[in-house]
DNA sequence: TTGATTGCCGAAACCGGTTTCGGAGCGAAC
DNA sequence: GTTCGCTCCGAAACCGGTTTCGGCAATCAA
């Protein structure tokens, strides 16, 4: 007698009730008096099935209630009709409040097709590719998101020499002679958004504006600085090295990096930030400054996460439709494991601006600014602001 | 001829490179002279292959690096090994930061036993239906989480039928005679947090205190009013209906019932929050009061969000730990599906206190409490207060 | 010595689909 | 009247594993 190694022997239980019992494609295929191959290729769009018997195949399929099981397909096609995605969990900024908008707008582009979505997380960047190893060899997904691109992307490396399709959520290579040579992505033009972010801070009057970037291992921090550039550019104001940080991923860097650019000689009156998380960092240094946001100084945010919207003032920044992302990723993933050529998918979609209270004119000079800063930190120095 | 329904002709691209090809089991066993019978029931631990032959198989399975196909096993086995969850997208609270730390969790949990984990959102109560329904057809998960149980829930009434195994994230059934009869479950005693948190406030001195619940359709909401009421027991404060508020699940709500507990002529010095995203609500009612949080009111919270820590005074909450539940759910659902009981399978965690500035000795009597919110308010009508 | 167990393994069926291949039936062309 | 080609469908192989069943050799009991 041979024992089955698992546990109690209650797996019967488990079994469905055997009167709704799944209907399977030989019983279809008896009902409709046919084979079950022509069942099969009816209902996969063969052309060498007549008209009305695919027709008339399809109905009683669908009166019977069957659907095939997605393992068994896998079998033979190979394909498992699911797209992955594996979260890094490691993150210090990973309390993100979009990622449910963003799953569900993956989750919805996949069942658009019928296929569905399976994730994972990795701990660490050495973690991620053994879980993107597991998933490939055990075939749990036909096909990758890879949000988060980074400049050098070991993600990317590892699913090109398997030949897996992925697709990115932002763009990749910064820098590089043909940075997007024949991957598909979907991205937000952040570059654009931080561009106008200026031009709005310099159309208020603001002449010294400086920007807060994010981790430059990210490609989209290069971007958005490229943006901050260009929107210098664009009204005419010098670029200077003083006003640009970099590094900024959690509120308290946001602080420390807004803290930097406060104490210059020489201050902004006006500050991009790459990220709210890093916009927000900003409110307490100007509390701590006795700065009133939007009059004082101004400050400018990206993302638009919901907790934008209940500081005080409001922080004007641009809106990132995480939703929509998730869908045209999914679709455009599904679209490319389906045979579709990675270089023809892709999107740059983009950020929308939303006016609240944390940016305005102007209401002292750098020079003014400054003396305020030292004023207040030298009145208050000692002092009870609890 | 016949034409393959899909897309353009790129399939081939699409093959892994021939020579990293994955190896079968046909191939393992012709490398160790075995029948793939026996190398099968050896790498699944069956008791009639003999201990020497097994370790051979394991040991150049693992140096072949052999991994079964996942949906291959599926098909005579019937178990995927995965686990699923589906997210209701409609909710008006559905950005939770924690989504990603219960995620983690969950995917380390089923790691841990080699399953993954998939994901589907449902647009609205129906749809969670049909939801769950294509993925028990197409038999993509072994078993299902089910967070944010309700008192009602058609979920479990749906799994039950089918026989699916399940687990819930909370418990349910709130009122009935036998509760949770059969159903495995992991959740935190948020009825024990509440109490301590009536307790900590009466110790403070509060006499009057005001409970703030979510929406009675969730199971917790009338847990954690129940830990209110027993907490008021406890140190021999009355219930007072008046005190008692529901159906706050968002900040803004949580701001119409904490307005609507400080305009009471004889309103409460302290109020005890279901849910963090309603205590930050009251923050703006405070401000508009000109009350000082944690002085002339005290709050608290429940969830330990990070927000909750950023605010002014940093709110105290009850912080929960999203990663462990996801965790302990999914491990507790695979050895469901592995056979094990589900009564047996019943976990009930603690969160703990984060004391921060929101909550004191109260330093006003609810009368002066009531009198100087109706002066501020006086006060300032029609005043600009921007 | 013989018959019955026991330990260990191989052959073959099986899971539920997909895909290949061949062939019946029919109309048109020669 | 063949022959050809076309439309449409069935039989059977196939995918990569798991599980059943039976058999051989060695061991044990009688």
């Amino acid at each position: 007698m041979r024992t089955n190694p698992s546990l109690p022997k209650r797996e019967s239980s488990l079994r469905r009730d055997p009167s709704s019992r799944r209907v399977k494609l030989d019983e279809l295929a008896d009902h409709l008096g046919l084979s079950k191959s022509t069942v099969s290729r009816a209902l996969n769009g063969y052309s060498d099935i007549s008209e009305t018997t695919r027709k008339r195949v399809e109905s009683t399929a669908r009166k019977m209630g069957y659907r095939p099981l997605s393992h068994a397909q896998a079998i033979r096609t190979g394909k498992v009709r699911a797209i992955a995605m594996v979260i890094n969990s490691g993150e210090p900024d990973r309390h993100n409040p979009f990622l449910q908008d963003f799953l569900a707008g993956a989750c919805e582009g996949a069942s658009a097709f019928d296929w569905t979505m399976t994730i994972s997380t990795a701990k660490s960047e050495k973690d991620m590719l053994n879980v993107l190893g597991r998933l490939v060899e055990e075939r749990k997904a036909d096909g990758f998101i890879l949000p988060r691109t980074e400049v050098d992307d070991a993600r990317i490396k590892y699913l090109s020499a398997l030949n897996v399709p992925f697709i990115l959520y932002g763009r990749t290579g910064y820098g590089q002679a043909d940075p997007y040579d024949d991957t598909s992505w979907f991205d937000i033009s952040g570059e654009t958004a931080i561009r106008s972010a200026v031009s709005r801070l310099s159309g208020f009057g603001h002449r010294r504006i400086g920007f807060v970037g994010s981790d430059p291992k990210f490609n989209y921090s290069h971007l958005r600085r490229d943006g901050y550039l260009e929107g210098l550019k664009a009204s005419g104001l010098p670029i200077d090295p003083e006003l640009i940080r970099e590094g900024a991923r959690t509120r308290d860097e946001g602080a420390v990096q807004a803290r930097a650019l406060l104490e210059l000689e020489n201050p902004p009156t006006g500050i991009v930030f790459a990220t709210d998380l890093a916009a927000l960092g900003s409110y307490t240094v100007c509390a701590e400054f006795g700065l009133q946001i939007g009059k004082d100084v101004s400050i400018l945010g990206y993302d638009g996460i919901p907790e934008s919207q209940y500081v005080s003032p409001g922080l004007t920044t641009f809106s990132v439709d995480s939703q929509r992302a998730g869908e045209r990723l999914a679709e455009m993933l599904i679209r490319q494991t389906r045979g579709e050529a990675p270089e023809s998918l892709r999107e740059l979609g983009e950020a929308v601006l939303l006016e609240r209270n944390s940016d305005g004119p102007p209401r002292l000079t750098p020079e003014e600014l400054a003396r305020k800063i030292t004023q207040y930190t030298n009145g208050n120095r000692g002092g009870d602001r609890s």
